[in-house]
DNA sequence: GAGTGGTCTAGACCACCTG
DNA sequence: AGGTGGTCTAGACCACTCG
């Protein structure tokens, strides 16, 4: 028991709330309350941090909000599956866009991680501490049911990745292995779309015909690292699938 | 004052910081409160409601989680200016779409709202009750700078809306006549993008030549009425404008 | 300095779920 | 029945904004 808590000092960097929310959230991160599982009830949290309820509550309330878990009334807080979409083409995973789940879905690399000069002009506007650290980019197509419907074209500013191109995708799923082993959260996105014809390359991965519309996507991530911003470029191939995105308000 | 707040008696339909929540957005709806002014302070609504200040904050901060309001410490709660988008090519407001606000956006309406029949198949699954309601159609290009980005095709069932197709909307925005005249919100939106060809007809409105690939759009908006769904098909030139979409989480 | 929202305490009763 | 989260009270000190 800190005497900080019994004296009323909670004029710290972080409020007590802020912190409580941050340890709980490292921990189902990193699986220490695995998905589906109860965390702590809010009583036994009041007691173990020393705090009042509505503090915990607080807390509990971040994470709803953040989609990290679900309360339920008589039950608990459950931890829930993944953190939910962020309701637009999801950037969690690749399955989501296609909207249902339960079609067979599959990712190839054609460039592995690798370190690059960032293409000039970039799609967006870089900053200089971007431009002086390089660029690992990515290259994948991703496939429904055997078709290629996604060409994507990842480029990620080379700012405290060690090792990134030298391992392999956790699940083969970039966005996991930033989160596990970097600690890395997507935050917001920012994209804009357009209809496009496709390019003879775009039309070979895609299994299209040069000059076929093809919706393309320029993105860029904001992270929960103040300097690192993510980008994407995807192309897609909506002939058979539409890009699917829903919604889902408070 | 009531007694019912006197006796703890808050079993009741909806708890009091749901009615206070209720009051406060009719209000800022219907203009009582209006854009950039400050809603009474929570110490206020505390002595006004007859109720704890944390019952106060907890109405607000819902209106917050909604985009209603902005608190400021120090300052107070505003009022902000529209409801923000919900993440994804604005419903709201067209000119969020385009992205910047300084554009000269226009709209110009090819068919006025009108009953029709649906249209068999329609893109997505209809109910009974909507289908024995009937739909209103309206048709409209949207411009931005003198350029044709949209066309955009609406179906409404025709469900408790008397008098819609006889008056004109409220500042031109259709939205904003469903949210004042019926009070129907938008709740969610599910929508489905493809990149296709322009056929003649679109290509017409857009001014595209037939062929050009062009953003199409089909939406279903989820509404505070149990069983109103709005539809809409668009189609957008994507050649000059971008469609943009940023969220902003939490 | 007076007022605002932000954080917090230490209680209370309620509706709900599970054993 | 016992525990859970949901709602609520009546206080308190804090950091911030404005006149």
């Amino acid at each position: 028991m800190k005497i900080s808590n019994i004296v009323k000092n909670y004029k710290l960097a972080h409020p007590h709330y802020i912190k409580l929310y941050n340890n709980l959230k490292r921990q189902i991160i990193h699986g220490i309350f695995s998905e589906g599982a109860l965390l702590p009830s809010e009583n036994e949290l009041r007691i173990s941090e020393n705090v009042a309820r509505s503090t915990v509550r607080q807390a509990l309330n971040e994470l709803v909000k953040d989609g990290y878990i679900t309360k339920k009334k008589g039950l608990g807080s459950i931890v829930n599956s993944r953190v939910k979409s962020l309701g637009l083409l999801s950037f969690k995973g690749f399955s989501d866009v296609v909207g249902e789940t339960n079609r067979n879905v599959k990712t190839s690399i054609i460039t592995p991680p690798a370190i690059i000069d960032w293409e000039q002009p970039f799609f967006y506007q870089l900053n200089k501490k971007e431009l002086s650290a390089g660029c690992i980019y990515v290259e994948r197509i991703r496939f429904v049911n055997e078709d290629q419907v996604m060409l994507e074209q990842t480029y990620i500013p080379n700012i405290n990745l060690q090792q990134f191109c030298e391992q392999d995708f956790i699940n083969g799923s970039l966005f996991r292995t930033l989160s596990i082993t970097y600690h890395i959260e997507i935050n917001d996105l920012v994209q804009d779309l357009r209809a496009i014809e496709a390019d003879n390359r775009v039309a070979r991965y895609l299994n299209l015909s040069a000059g076929a519309p093809v919706l393309h996507i320029y993105r860029k991530y904001i992270t929960n690292r103040e300097d690192l911003r993510i980008y994407s470029s995807l192309f897609c191939n909506t002939k058979k699938y539409a890009i699917g995105s829903n919604y889902r308000h408070s």
